[in-house]
DNA sequence: ATAGATGTAACATTATATGTTACAATAAAC
DNA sequence: GTTTATTGTAACATATAATGTTACATCTAT
């Protein structure tokens, strides 16, 4: 009767993607005057395989929060860190279409008084849950990032 | 060169185990004087197999949100709808433990300037923007779920 | 005793996240 | 113009986690 545990472990997390985006557009302005920033540099950084760094870029690149330069390689902030929320990288690496933060699961019974209206009812009350949390990312930037680094 | 996509789809939502946790509880208030609401009946309404509803129940219990009959089987609310916030709700369908929302990848490269302090950067800000969804969903009740659905 | 119910272990399946290999395309440098 | 370093991206591989299923011991009212 003790112990009690769910299926697995927990599974709810953002996954590691936002993250990781934060630690590359960090990385370009730590090392823009001493290294070219390339998908090799920041895999051995985030100790990961050089395509998953690329495949991030290019969400940031599509978010134009970066651009990135073709053949050569290396990338540059399109903006000052100041102009860099949190919320935008969180936007970039985050596909558009169905970005909800919350799941509702899908097959209830259209007949049942309660099953049949779930959806509807608990959607309103996530949209607001989920903007609350994107809000707050929205008041934090690169910069602020970046001064807690250098301290 | 267009239409990019990450490995796969999204990957970053919170599970089912919310939207169902809400909905046993409403079920429960909704059907109270019409049925006995067991794990068989939810999982009716739900869609699901029983010992899915059952876990959940076990969660809400632990919680102390509901009792469950022993050996009788059906639920009863310990406390009003009122009295049951949607953080609550959420407070037991996810462990305790580590339920953090953003994940940090871990691996980094401890010599790197950005690599080394990543994640002791990060997580503050992780954590307020947690809090700030969180704080949310403390805003509304059971109760205001089962008023719209009167309506 | 019987019947209907839960609790939970153990396993199965499905979905998703992350990692890897391979290679065409690009642009700078020589 | 060939070489070199680099990105973009497809296709596949692996790891992790969410969800679903079967089975059965246990409980309580009848």
């Amino acid at each position: 009767m003790a112990g009690y545990r769910f299926i697995g472990k927990i599974g709810m997390q953002i996954g590691t993607k936002f993250s990781i985006a934060i630690h590359i557009l960090l990385s370009v302005e730590v090392f823009k005057d001493k290294n070219k920033v390339t998908s090799d540099f920041l895999a051995a950084s985030v100790n990961t395989n050089p395509v998953i760094i690329r495949k991030i870029m290019g969400l940031l690149r599509e978010a134009k929060l970066i651009e990135v330069a073709n053949g050569t390689g290396g990338i540059t902030l399109t903006k000052k860190p100041k102009q860099i929320t949190l919320k935008d990288i969180y936007g970039a690496v985050n596909p558009i279409k169905d970005g909800k933060l919350f799941n509702i699961h899908k097959n209830s019974e259209p007949k049942c008084p309660v099953g049949g209206k779930i959806i509807n009812l608990l959607d309103p009350y996530f949209v607001k849950a989920q903007d609350a949390m994107e809000t707050n990312l929205s008041k934090s930037t690169l910069q602020n990032l970046l001064d807690d680094l250098n301290q």
